[in-house]
DNA sequence: CGATCTCGTGGAATCGTTTCCATGGAATCG
DNA sequence: CGATTCCATGGAAACGATTCCACGAGATCG
């Protein structure tokens, strides 16, 4: 690594660094013939800043951490990229951190933020403790919270309103003729796992469907419980007709051993996955989907984070949500012999 | 942001800077008391150091750059996620940087990566020019590059050998009874877009196939293009009856259009598709892919950008990739006479 | 025409850390 | 017991940039 100083552009101007500095930092008092000479030596030399130590002596570094707890869940992704191109228009480069779905590696992550001296730091938080989150709150370090929260971290933040699209989603169910949905449901570490199995049990209660405690799975948002739970849900002496998914890997996983099973979706069996992925509309059946704005999360939490990073105090952001009714859900239940739980449509 | 500097913490410990740091960073000439009682000191005060300052005095900052052409391809995802990972465990930090397939956005990213003196880059280069890769270059920072190359750039590279698994395709094609083979390449401004289209090319005169240029359609390497080659070639008076997919998005693409066009994929008209994506596996018909691991690309990656950095001079690595037949293309094609195979049935 | 103001510039301090050098006390040797 | 070695430690320089302060030369004013 050979790195060109300002000292070396500044001896190619013929001027001292200080004065070399206000030419490239676009302080007005310099002189027009100066500030062609500095010019014109910074190109020559292609002169890049050493941003440690602008950052050192300015206590700005211009860069932001995201924390995702996976980035290949495609609904992470999109999030990334999203924040990561609002950050970048602002002026900002992005430091992308992978949980891996583990406390110790997003703490790990946490401290190296803390580090580098990150500008603020945008967490989609793995578990329920807070954990080294709570270091940078002591430090005051701006932090926004995406998609999750944490019970007693007084942290802005943008979620999504799962309530809306899950009590669509049922009630779509229900007209269709469903009266036992099952439910493969997020973590209850999380926050969107409890907010949408609490949103699932209003919504059941409300449309008058059968609120067995055994219609639930609790999974853990990756694509393995996904199956484990179709396994346990269709193993039940009186299986759900229509299954909703917690989230897309869940989902993911849901179809694959549908498939293995040989259940036909949208025909043996309604499917409903929250989270929309660009793919699902491809499957055949397409999938029907509870949806939210990723992009409009990633943006929003930039956002946020930078009336953070200004001193103000934003108010939390919660975003809707919506049943995009496709192939997977949209046959009616046909009357059948073995079961009679259901009224026939 | 309220930093705990070392000054704090040698205060506490009531020891000099010198020596605050000297046991902070493992130096052995410490009393075994000033060691405990700087430890305790920096414990408390929760201590993180400041990485830019280190890195100054350094000039070695422990983290790596890595630029892809997109995150929200599943390849390039999963790429992230294995590179991240190689690093972390080899204690780098990486900067996750996001061409968007464009070149003006790979060269300020690149700028931006000298800028903070990372120790090292990992990219997956966007068109033909090498851009600012050449100042990278010119100021010897370590770099590899990976999935693509640049003509011109002698630089340690991680790519795949498409030849196998296209050539193994298009045999596996010939025996189902294809004699047209549609081929939805990359762009002739990418090194894998040239090595598949070379490959395909060779496979088809190998196997007798027809030759028909027009059975080509030159995309992007974006869904949409998927599309628009799928309508190219379903057009022709003399359409194929098997299309190959240089890579996954536009795989999508195709198959997003044959849905709206009513053919039924693996039935009407086989398809395969470069890349091995968890998620094709579920599609039904499932996906038959040419698979080349991604994990292997980037752990290798890091690997020999490890080597760069320790002043070695690694030979490039050329990975396998292989055919993995599934449902898309299992059907033997059925001898008809018209041009409208797929209309039968 | 002397005093004040303006303005561009150079020099120096500073950010937080590492590392080299000097120091002084303890330990060891002849 | 004096000389040498050893070793932990403090102090200071350095990394590369920004920014404050002071200075001197012109311009402006009374």
């Amino acid at each position: 690594m050979e790195a060109v100083t300002i000292k070396e552009v500044a001896a190619l101007a013929g001027v001292s660094v200080g004065t070399a500095s206000r030419v490239l930092s676009g302080n007005p008092a310099t002189s027009a013939d100066t500030r062609e000479r500095v010019a014109a030596a910074a190109a020559e030399l292609d002169y890049q800043p050493n941003a440690q130590a602008q950052a050192l002596r300015s206590t700005r570094s211009n860069s932001l951490g995201l924390l995702v707890p996976d980035v290949r869940n495609p609904f992470f992704a999109d999030l990334a990229h999203a924040a990561e191109q609002a950050a970048l228009s602002a002026g900002y480069v992005t430091l992308l951190g992978n949980a891996n779905e583990r406390n110790d590696q997003q703490d790990r992550y946490l401290d190296t933020l803390i580090s580098r001296r990150v500008d603020g730091v945008i967490v989609a938080p793995v578990g329920d403790d807070g954990g080294r989150l709570r270091a940078l709150i002591e430090r005051k370090v701006p932090t926004v919270l995406v998609d999750r929260t944490v019970p007693g971290l007084d942290l802005p933040s943008v979620t999504t309103d799962s309530e809306t699209g899950i009590r669509q989603a049922v009630q779509h169910l229900a007209e269709q003729g469903h009266t036992r949905i099952g439910y493969i449901s997020g973590p209850q570490a999380t926050s969107t796992g409890r907010d949408r199995f609490a949103a699932f049990t209003r919504a059941v209660a409300e449309a008058g469907l059968s609120q067995d405690p055994d219609l639930v799975y609790f999974g853990d948002y990756q694509a393995a419980s996904g199956s484990a739970g179709v396994h346990a849900l269709m193993d039940l002496t009186n299986p759900p007709t229509a299954l909703l998914a917690a989230d897309s890997l869940m989902a993911v996983g849901a179809i694959s051993i549908l498939h293995k099973l040989g259940m036909r979706i949208g025909t043996d069996i309604a499917l409903v996955a929250f989270d929309d992925i660009e793919w699902f509309a491809l499957l055949n059946p397409a999938l029907s989907v509870i949806a939210h704005s990723v992009e409009d999360m990633g943006r929003i939490a930039i956002d946020l984070l930078l009336q953070v990073i200004n001193g103000q105090s934003p108010e939390s952001v919660v975003l809707p949500s919506e049943l995009i009714v496709r192939a997977s859900s949209a046959t009616p239940i046909r009357p059948t012999s073995t079961t009679e739980q259901w009224s026939q449509q």
